[in-house]
DNA sequence: CATGGGATTGACT
DNA sequence: GTCAATCCCATGC
C-alpha cells in the first residue's frame, strides 16, 4: 500500500526510521529500504542549511515529493522531503534489497551480485532508474512510490550510527540501518548483525 | 563570470 | 589504502 502525504509530515528524524522496511517502486522495479539518513534546514550537511535556493526549493516544500539531485556530477540521489511545507528537510534513501526487476537491475548496473545492486545511494539511483526529472514527483501518485513494509517486514529493527560521506555535522547520529542485512551500504555500522 | 567543492563509485596501487 | 570521473550549484570577485 503506498504511503500518504501524512506519512511524511513528521519530524524527519521520526520518519527517517520509519522508512526502513518500506518499499520504493519504479517502474517494474522495487526494492526495500534498508538504509535512510536524515537531513534537516538546521545542520550544514542539509542542502537547506543555506536557505531556500533554486536547488533547496523542494525541500521546503510540500512533504511527501521527491528530491533527486546530482552527486559528484555522475549520481542521482533520491530522497523524500519530510515535516511540514515551509521546513527544509529530507530522508535521503542510502540502500535497498532487490525485491522485483532484478534482471532489469542487473542489466542497468551492469552486475550480477545481489547485494551489489542498491548498497548504497548511487547504486540504487541506477539500478531503478531514477533520474533528475523525478525531481519534485509525487511519492504517492507515482511514477516512483513507496509503499509500507511487505509481509516480514513490518518491524525493523533500526542500527543508529553517523551519516556517511559528508564534511559537516559528522558526530550527529542520524543514519539508519537494517540489523542483520547485507545490502547496506559501507562503512557497516558496529552492531549491524 | 570564475571557481571550488561535493549526501559517490569503481578501478587501481 | 588512493584517486579520477564529471557537473551542478553556491559563493565571491
Amino acid at each position: 500500500m503506498t504511503l500518504s502525504h501524512a506519512f511524511y509530515d513528521r519530524p524527519v528524524l521520526e520518519v527517517a526510521p520509519a522508512m526502513l522496511g518500506c518499499v520504493v517502486r519504479h517502474g517494474d522495479t522495487a526494492g526495500v529500504i534498508v538504509e535512510t539518513e536524515a537531513y534537516h534546514e538546521s545542520e550544514p550537511a542539509s542542502h537547506a542549511f543555506v536557505g531556500v535556493t533554486e536547488r533547496s526549493a523542494p525541500l521546503f516544500g510540500p512533504p511527501g515529493r521527491a528530491y533527486v539531485y546530482r552527486s559528484y556530477g555522475i549520481h542521482a540521489l533520491l530522497n523524500a522531503v519530510c515535516d511540514a511545507e515551509g521546513v527544509g528537510a529530507a530522508v535521503l534513501i542510502r540502500a535497498l534489497e532487490p525485491l522485483e526487476g532484478i534482471g532489469h537491475m542487473r542489466a542497468r548496473r551492469g552486475l550480477d551480485r545481489l547485494e551489489d545492486l542498491c548498497s548504497g545511494p548511487g547504486k540504487l539511483g541506477q539500478a531503478l532508474g531514477v533520474t533528475l526529472e523525478h525531481n519534485t514527483t509525487d511519492l504517492a501518485a507515482g511514477p516512483i512510490v513507496i509503499e509500507a513494509p511487505p509481509p516480514g517486514w513490518e518491524h525493523v529493527r533500526a542500527i543508529v550510527g553517523t551519516r556517511i560521506g559528508i564534511t559537516k555535522a559528522v558526530e550527529l547520529p542520524w543514519r539508519f540501518c537494517a540489523a542483520g542485512s547485507r545490502s547496506v551500504s559501507r562503512p557497516w555500522p558496529p552492531g549491524l548483525f
